[in-house]
DNA sequence: CGGGTCTTTGATTAGGTTCAATAAGAGTGG
DNA sequence: CCACTCTTATTGAACCTAATCAAAGACCCG
């Protein structure tokens, strides 16, 4: 059985390569410290232009380890972050102290975006596991704008992917049943692995059930409930963090619980119901009788 | 009583306040055709400098009559909207036709930004009321912020602006109750209202129940409900679309409806139980004696 | 091992949805 | 100007989903 905390074969969980994947052994110490443009356009999946061949224009890498912030809400705001590697969580913190997680972003993505408009990082990044991230300080970002004009539609660009994935977030929140949600949250999670080059048919969760629960508006008891019901009726594997994908294309386009595991329930309900009044009405009965 | 559709002193609504709809006919040949640098920067509240008193550089307006849709999802994108007056709203549409509202544009604000990223729009926007709205084509906003260093910095600010909105809606659909939500969409409206030098305390609505609910991820009939409780307990007044603001401190902590209304809706639905209850027991007394 | 965190599962309840009926406007056309 | 229709809003009642409260098991780390 895999190990819960991080699982598969991350690169900075081993110090000797023995497992396929990536060679990127031994992160720890030796993480990249330095990226050029051309490999953090890649990161980013923007075309490279001929142009940003451009050596000397260097970025520099910085790691973190599981449980550290990247950065809190109300801290300063002057550098924005690229994942080139691990997995993390954006959160707000409401005036009682409760998370609301906004986003977990991992490789390609890029946060601390909310921070432009009042100077200030409007929401907070930890890790979730090691990570290595690209600084991009945000004078840096805009002069990039600037001086490769190639450069500053893809800039723009990402700033607009965020906004439309806060908008599809939205769109589920205020729409969606807490199975459809559980669901789609699979399937992007899925994607994202695909993406990244790792299995999306079995993987495992980075996050808490808390968290999960938090970033779709559900209770943790609500998420464990939900996968369980899933698991039931063979749409995925699950077993604490990992999960396995079955049906991804049933679980794209649930709305809500089909039938089986959540019939069964509504079965037992109505049936406990029906005890109950058969009871009643036995007692009626008697009494009309 | 104030007409619904679009009350208050809003100029484009009258040359002679005569006949509703042919003002409109003279509000359309009397909008304001072009605008300076200088007006663009002053309706999106960002601060002009020396610099931009750039005659020359003319913004084109477009009017748009209540219901007329600005732009549709997938519609190949290439400019952005200020709107200078008037009041939208921007939707996304599900697989299978429901709306749901993702924003209500009004003075100063921007939209169109989420086509930057698939170079189509991903929403549509729709003309609540008659609209003037200034046309920002894309390529002259990214030519601005190079022409006008100054101002590039304010080009991301306000893209990060949005963003920032959506994280707080975001949090807001997670984790508020129905009434919190209501309250503090209130609020907000009315804190745009003064901005745009209206009443913070007394003001029509310029959406349906429905696209409320969509907006704060309810139905309309606990729009209506709750909006109805909120005038019992005297938080706030309420007939057909016009609010006034009664109690603006207590609708901004409001978290759930403390006691009063929801209290009696308790009371008396225990009242109903323990009616049910009490004939149910009258016969298993009744059984039992 | 033992304490702490995370997860699962059950029982109960509350908040919100759904269904339904009524009322109130707004717009249309005779 | 009034009847007619269509949309929007209000309100009630029943139902249902997801939250809450609670308890036990799994796993992790020192």
């Amino acid at each position: 059985m895999l190990s819960t905390q991080m699982s598969e074969v991350r690169p900075e969980s081993q110090t000797s390569a023995l497992h396929p994947p990536s060679a990127e052994a031994g992160w720890q110490r030796q993480g990249k410290l330095w990226s050029n443009l051309k490999e953090l356009c890649e990161v980013l999946r923007i075309p490279a232009t001929p142009s940003v061949a451009d050596e000397e224009l260097l970025f520099q890498h910085v790691q973190f380890k599981t449980g550290q912030r990247i950065h809190t809400i109300g801290q300063t705001f002057d550098t924005l972050y690229i994942v080139h590697s691990g997995f993390l969580k954006t959160v707000l913190i409401d005036e009682f102290g409760n998370e609301q997680v906004l986003s977990f972003p991992m490789k390609g993505d890029l946060f601390g975006v909310d921070g432009i408009h009042t100077k200030r990082y409007a929401s907070e990044a930890v890790a979730l596991s090691n990570c290595d991230l690209i600084l991009l300080p945000f004078k840096k970002f805009t002069a990039l704008g600037r001086t490769h004009v190639e450069l500053e539609h893809a800039m723009y660009s990402v700033m607009s992917r965020e906004l439309v994935r806060e908008q599809a977030m939205v769109s589920m929140l205020g729409a969606l049943s807490a199975e459809a949600r559980v669901a789609r949250f699979l399937v992007s999670l899925a994607e994202r692995f695909a993406e990244m080059g790792y299995s999306s048919k079995l993987f495992n969760l980075r996050m808490t059930r808390h968290e999960i629960g938090s970033y779709l508006g559900l209770t943790l008891e609500t998420v464990s409930r939900t996968l369980s019901a899933f698991n039931e009726i063979g749409l995925i594997t699950v077993d604490q963090r990992s999960i396995g994908i079955k049906d991804a294309d049933a679980l794209k386009t649930l709305r809500r619980l089909p039938p089986s595991s959540s019939r069964a329930k509504q079965v037992a309900a109505k049936k406990a119901r029906q005890h109950a009044q058969s009871i009643a009405s036995s007692w009626t009965q008697l009494e009309t009788a």
